[in-house]
DNA sequence: ACACCTTTTGACCACAGTGGTCAATAGAAT
DNA sequence: ATTCTATTGACCACTGTGGTCAAAAGGTGT
């Protein structure tokens, strides 16, 4: 491991990269050693050099993308806002920058929550156990409430305005699958965002 | 496959539980024959016996499941009913019983839905497709758009309201993953699910 | 009892791919 | 020239795959 990180810093962002497409793609189980060393442009002995088994490789691309996560998503989140539908706007770009620039970190973020059966070690849990709080917080912490219609309960209502407010990103990201992100202008598809956040402030908030 | 279908009902209802549940835990190229007819428990040769090939027997469960789904769920929402959260509503009661008496066929089709690469034959692409339509028309035909308040885009409302309800669906499946179905009581979930609904219509309805 | 046909079994096959190893090399440093 | 590190890829034992097929078992009519 400290073989790894004494090496060229662009080599191990091509190992790295490579390994996360790969465990993203295909999950743990199916995911080749093989295939790794063959995208990274490396033999493949030195993938047993650097980390020394499969399971240890894939705990450090764990901890990578929960750091860089939090550090290229949570940690530019505005918390002072305190309208909630503005707050979740923030978010929505933020991490849409995080992840152009990051796709298959997050790819394999999604598959690692996904992916049933899947144990890791326990400083890893606490890892995880710290972003979800986090997340967590990015959504609900130190909101203004009074914004809200008054005779709604306000827990039910933040859910469903997160729920549709998700329901379209799912969709768009669906719709615009295939595509090359960096490719992809992005301003009409805030426009339509911005319109349904429109509504949902008409709806929710007094 | 005419084998197949004179086979004991009971026989046949095994052998496809057995496929559904393994191509669903585990995706088409991951599902092993061997445990298949070891959970179905017949013989490794009777399975190429009425089915010819791994594939084909896949491509018999797509079909079925398809059907079933249409049986059991889509042709039993009443759409007649004019009022689209009330629709919702409905359609949720009855799929959720599809779906308790059939967890196997419909986390087959969520892994059909899902699968990266999958290539259908024509037939049942176009079988795909129905089911898409009927889909769609289940939640978007006949409604009564005059029950929204009057100034906003109804086409995104829908979207809105949509996105919201399967968001706690989801949300609720996730929470109860893992328990039996036919186990658990709804009726405090109904409740709860209720007063989300009642939320949205005070929100988007006149 | 026999013949004939269908159904059923599971040992077996060739093969593909796995994670991991290690002797051999190439490079750098002293 | 020597020592140490970095690097390679052929190689290994192993696991599991989809699919086959000779043999056995069951059923039916004569």
């Amino acid at each position: 491991m400290e073989k790894f990180k004494s090496l060229d810093v662009l080599k191990q962002q091509a190992i790295l990269e490579a390994a996360l497409e790969e465990f993203a793609e295909h999950g743990y189980d199916m995911a080749s050693t093989n295939r790794i060393v063959k995208k990274a442009g490396i033999g493949k002995g030195m993938l047993f050099y650097y980390f020394n088994s499969k399971k240890e490789l894939f705990h450090h691309l764990v901890s990578y993308s929960f750091d860089l996560v939090v550090k290229e998503y949570f940690n530019l989140v505005d918390l002072s806002e305190k309208d909630f539908i503005e707050r979740f706007k923030q978010a929505s770009k933020v991490k849409l920058k995080a992840q152009t620039e990051n796709r298959h970190v997050f790819n394999f973020i999604g598959m690692v929550m996904l992916e049933k059966g899947l144990e890791l070690p326990e400083d890893l849990q606490k890892q995880f156990k710290e972003l979800q709080r986090q997340g967590y917080a990015l959504v609900y912490e130190g909101i203004d409430t009074s914004l809200f219609k008054q005779d709604v309960d306000v827990e039910k209502t933040f859910n469903l305005i997160r729920w549709a407010i998700e329901g379209y990103q799912n969709e768009l990201l669906r719709k615009l699958e295939g595509q090359k992100m960096a490719a992809i202008d992005f301003d009409p598809y805030w426009q339509e965002f911005y319109e349904y956040l429109d509504i949902l402030k008409r709806s929710f908030y007094k």
